[in-house]
DNA sequence: ATGTTTTGTGTAGATTTTACGCAAATGTGT
DNA sequence: ACACATTTGCGTAAAATCTACACAAAACAT
């Protein structure tokens, strides 16, 4: 098979222009009480000291996922957190340096899972009520990303990515009442989300309870899938 | 500002490679009994004869959205049906001629809007249950656009965009049980789907049934929005 | 006219949701 | 040690919703 393009001095070429791509990551993150949102400041310019998403160029031997996430380990040294599509942004003067389509992702982590990070990078969690002016169109990407984040938690079980492995119910509750800004009576929460089936009770109490300690229960992926598949399962919150 | 790009006899030089970007459509209809897919079929090489969806490469003064409209309506006439971006696919080797990357969109349009078309395109409408195998991974795509309408039809009322602008609740309960393949109590449909104060009833009976003919109706979309910005809205099929 | 198919409306019983009562567990202040 | 406030766990009655049908009217075929 003949390449599809030309090596020559001035590098690469095409018979047709083409835009270069690059993956951004919206990465969530909860502390307890707030939604957060993970930002890297840029230390060139463009948008020199500006904050935005982690992300960075497509390379040839790589698909747009793998590139998401290379870039989010290489600049946060995160590995594998839960991950999707978020969708394609390819606004013609989206970035000053020419044509760049960029496709964001939004990820869902352990905040306890990031803590140890190296102190010499630029990254840093914001609460979402405190989140800067963003590099590029972050601003409206963040925006997509918390619309389709309050729409997924309605009906697919990502609440717990955000806690520990180890929650307690009042946690969750907390979890839901702060994303989706409403309030939940708590002992119908609790009664629901038990009646789903897909959480087992550990039979130790929340250490960080500053009352009554909660019980402690963890995700049961494979009852979820097992329930997913034949279409037991009862989700909507 | 600077080109992001160098003009040589070859073409268009970049410093570090680059994919091409493509945009596909997957356009479903509804005949009243099975969805259907909008196929075209390729005049040249690769997979030349083979069918695929309407798409094409995208300039660089037009966002991956506008390109997929264009391409649309280039090769299929269709002008501004409902689309929405489906994902983007960028698996290294997932087209012969090098690294292209599409986004696909799923679109859904009035099957009516498109009988009027030049009969020199080589665009045809398959029922599902007999859509030949496709080029590129147009297969995988169109998995992957089935899976979201079904999911986007529980809570969105899409299926309107699928059928005449005057429709009968009947003909809409065989839409949804056609795409989701379950069935509904006709009369529980009927009051679930009245209930959700969506439809406008115009007093006009479908003059298209064979017996009965039932009671015409309409999307009120100004109500639906209305409905949907103050969280009064109940759907869930 | 008579039978068949399809649509429109109603209703009883089961199920789910909602609103709230109450007791147990745990930290705080005296 | 004891009263008190806060938080969790469980239960229950009333309201709302869903489910499974019954029945009659409309329209075509013979």
């Amino acid at each position: 098979m003949t390449p599809d393009y030309i090596k020559t001095p001035e590098g690469y070429a095409y018979k047709y222009p083409r835009a270069a791509m690059t993956a951004d990551a919206v990465i969530f993150g909860f502390d307890g009480y707030e939604l957060q949102v993970l930002l890297i400041q840029r230390g060139i310019e463009p948008y020199k000291g500006r904050w935005a998403f982690p992300g960075g160029f497509m390379r040839m031997d790589e698909t747009i996922e793998e590139c998401a996430v290379r870039e989010l380990h290489e600049e946060t040294g995160l590995l594998s957190p839960y991950m999707q599509q978020l969708g394609i942004f390819s606004d013609v003067d989206r970035d000053p340096r020419g044509r760049i389509v960029t496709t964001a992702f939004y990820a869902l982590v352990k905040m306890e899972s990031v803590v140890g990070q190296d102190d010499a990078m630029d990254a840093r969690w914001f609460p979402l009520s405190a989140v800067p002016a963003l590099a590029f169109d972050h601003d409206h990407i963040l925006r997509v990303a918390l619309k389709r984040l309050r729409e997924d938690l309605h009906f697919r079980p990502i609440g717990f990515e955000l806690l520990p492995q180890k929650f307690s119910i009042p946690q969750l509750q907390r979890l839901y009442e702060a994303l989706l800004e409403i309030h939940f009576d708590r002992r119908n929460f609790q009664k629901k989300m038990l009646a789903t089936g897909i959480l087992i009770e550990l039979g130790e109490k929340d250490p960080t309870a500053r009352h009554r300690a909660g019980t402690l229960y963890s995700f049961n992926k494979e009852q979820y899938d097992k329930m997913k598949h034949d279409g037991t399962l009862r989700l909507e919150f």
